[in-house]
DNA sequence: CGGACAAGCTGA
DNA sequence: CAGCTTGTCCGG
């Protein structure tokens, strides 16, 4: 029995009285006296043998059901993957309300859905990982549908709004559908399961092929510790189920392609039929003791559509070579990309301009002496927020807007944000500009013919949060892309080349089933089809310095796997995953926590400045080995395994 | 986590 | 030495 009691993450034992009402097995949710209290615990075995000298306790209440066996076996794997609690795994796989009941187990596989030449291979797929490269503007329901007809499917995709939109689509094709979170006693009787990254946790006990749609999308990690990855999940869950798992996406992860080739060098060993102890013990990530990302590792995906089809899914790209540029002058806006602003939205077609930066400015300079705008306590250069102040994000300092060496207060703007960009825009448009961050309220964005967007507004910028907040959009404009290629982040290249596609979406009109809630009521329309890219006469447009960058390449030619091939490079050279495994720690309990890990072999150790330290294994499954071993020291600790992004 | 209990500090 | 705080241990 697990008490649900984070810190504890210990099974103890109880005895269960021959008249407790209701059916104790292996996965009941139950009520036991634990230090004093009553707690809610998950049976995790029946029939044990307690240690000797122990009086167990009897337990209160069986509440219902939760996980069973197998869902229990994939928490073990993921507390283990991350390094987390189990607690904090069988929660998630617990169902959101109490279920007393269990109906039995009956499947309704589709019936419908297209009979194309994608949906046909896709029921010829055999156990094992197969990456299916699809273009941006490929409906996610048609692979779901067509998976849906071997049987009861698990199809995890990144955000709900979209899982809802594809639950409502298999279900019009005839499957019975388990809606994840709300479902759990659905998805336990054998419905095909549709749901965000919190599906991979959800019950299918006769599971026929798991479906993770865009797994390159870093929505479907936790950002919060333990940081699980359900495309991860999913993949081991098709292991021990013996599924096939379809990893979808328009621009694969390395993770993906990875999985596939691994997979597929057991199936060849075992000559097509998989038996359970062919494939590799735990972990099933094999990094390179063996290198793994060799250049040798074919870097394919396994299912591809017609290079037509896959082309016509892009949006047509335009890069403004910015190197030849007096940047001084000419600010943020080339004069190229004014026009095209100007022309589109002269046509009464909406513009989005993209800039990752928040608030005003993040570097300024003095006008009269130059010196550079430093924070006074910790001299980092200090950014402009919306209301003229000058703050430091390193240690949230904050003063007005004055130069420390002159005391001059006019300040130049050497990189500005939104706020500025904004005002810029709008003199050289001569039109009116709206800001849209991911601060701004959702409804008005969601809404734009509703309340504070005019269904005039024609011209919006705003960080990245725009691309998810609106539809019908003709251009795209990333005013910096070489803040996104040449960002400070492991996965920044993958993350440039995801931006370009979520643009192509965009542009192609994609997202126009995307937003969540309004689309309920709306009958047919753009629901199932999805015309896109190059055919709906969109436009991307990126301002750079580095034209010849692979993301950029990549989204030029439809080509995504160009990324592949340098990052597969990339990440060996540098040790990230999945070449490595890469752990951060940080907060309080760090050092000590650093100092009881010592100096284990085949982990390196670095301390970051920040305070953090950086912890990085080559060797499969080392370093979650090593880390289980050490037992956490009191106070606040942070334990990040293989995070998206490493952060300060 | 939260209760139990032990060890340490304070004030008369 | 009661009365209180702080720390450590442990739960079946």
């Amino acid at each position: 029995m697990l008490p649900d009691v984070p810190a504890v993450d210990r099974a103890f034992d109880y005895f269960a009285a021959d008249d407790l009402p209701g059916e104790l097995c292996v996965g009941s949710l139950v009520r036991i006296p634990f230090g004093g209290r009553r707690v809610a615990g998950w049976v995790l075995a029946l029939d044990v043998e307690p240690p000797e000298g122990v009086e167990l306790s009897a337990i209160l209440k069986i509440v219902g059901f939760g996980p069973d066996q197998t869902m229990i076996d994939v928490c073990r794997w993921a507390a283990w993957r991350w390094s987390g609690r189990l607690t904090t795994m069988l929660r998630a796989a617990s169902p959101e309300r109490v279920v007393n009941r269990l109906p039995p187990i009956r499947v309704r596989p589709a019936t419908g859905g297209e009979a194309n030449e994608l949906a046909e291979s896709i029921l010829l797929l055999g156990a094992g990982n197969h990456v299916l490269q699809v273009s941006p503007s490929t409906d996610p329901l048609s692979i779901v549908v067509a998976a849906a007809r071997l049987g009861q499917v698990l199809a995890i995709l990144p955000t709900i709004a979209e899982s809802q939109r594809v639950a409502r689509g298999l279900r019009a094709s005839g499957a019975a559908v388990a809606a994840w979170p709300w479902d759990f006693q659905a998805a336990a009787g054998g419905a095909s399961v549709v749901g965000g990254r919190g599906a991979a946790f959800a019950p299918a006990p006769a599971l026929a092929a798991v479906v993770v749609i865009d797994e390159h999308d870093e929505m479907l990690q936790s950002e919060s510790s333990p940081t699980w990855n359900a495309r991860d999940i999913a993949i081991e869950r098709a292991r021990q189920a013996q599924v096939p798992c379809l990893l979808v996406s328009p621009c694969p992860s390395l993770e993906a392609l990875l999985a596939q080739h691994e997979s597929s060098e057991i199936e060849a060993r075992t000559d097509g039929s998989i038996a359970d102890e062919q494939f590799p013990a735990r972990p099933l990530l094999s990094l390179p003791a063996r290198p793994l990302l060799s250049l040798k590792v074919p870097l394919e995906p396994r299912g591809r559509l017609s290079r037509t089809e896959e082309r016509a899914g892009w949006a047509a790209l335009t890069v403004l070579d910015r190197r030849g540029e007096d940047m001084g002058r000419t600010g943020l806006f080339s004069s190229r990309l004014v026009e095209m602003i100007r022309e589109t939205a002269r046509s009464g077609e909406r513009v989005v301009c993209v800039l990752n930066r928040t608030g005003r400015a993040r570097l300024l300079a003095c006008r009269s002496c130059g010196t550079l705008a430093e924070c006074e306590r910790c001299s980092a250069a200090v950014s402009q927020d919306d209301n003229g102040r000058l703050v430091c994000t390193r240690c949230i300092q904050e003063r007005p807007a004055i130069c420390l060496e002159c005391g001059s207060m006019a300040l130049s703007i050497l990189r500005g944000g939104v706020t500025r960009a904004r005002e810029e825009l709008e003199a050289l448009a001569k039109e009116p500009v709206h800001a849209i961050t991911a601060a701004s309220p959702k409804s008005a964005a969601d809404q734009p013919s509703g309340s504070d967007y005019s269904a005039a507004a024609r011209i919006f910028i705003g960080t990245q949060a725009v691309l998810h907040r609106l539809q019908d959009v003709s251009l795209v404009a990333f005013l910096d892309f070489d803040q996104e290629l040449l960002a400070p982040r492991y996965r920044a290249a993958e993350e440039a080349l995801a931006l370009l596609m979520l643009s192509s979406r965009l542009v192609g009109g994609r997202e126009a089933g995307r937003v969540g809630g309004r689309e309920a009521g709306r009958v047919g329309g753009r629901e199932a089809g999805r015309v896109g890219g190059r055919e709906a006469g969109g436009r991307v447009v990126v301002q750079t310095r580095r034209p010849d960058h692979e993301s950029i390449q990549a989204a030029l030619r439809a080509e995504p796997m160009l990324v592949s091939f340098s990052e597969a490079q990339r990440r060996i050279l540098l040790g990230f995953p999945p070449a490595a495994a890469i752990a951060q720690v940080g907060y309080e309990a760090a050092p000590e926590f650093i100092a009881r890990l010592g100096t284990p072999q085949g982990v390196e150790v670095q301390q970051a400045e920040d305070g953090q330290w950086l912890l990085r294994s080559r060797e499969s499954g080392r370093l979650q080995e090593v880390l289980s071993q050490v037992d956490r020291p009191v106070g606040r600790l942070r334990l990040q395994v293989d995070p998206a992004r490493l952060r300060s």
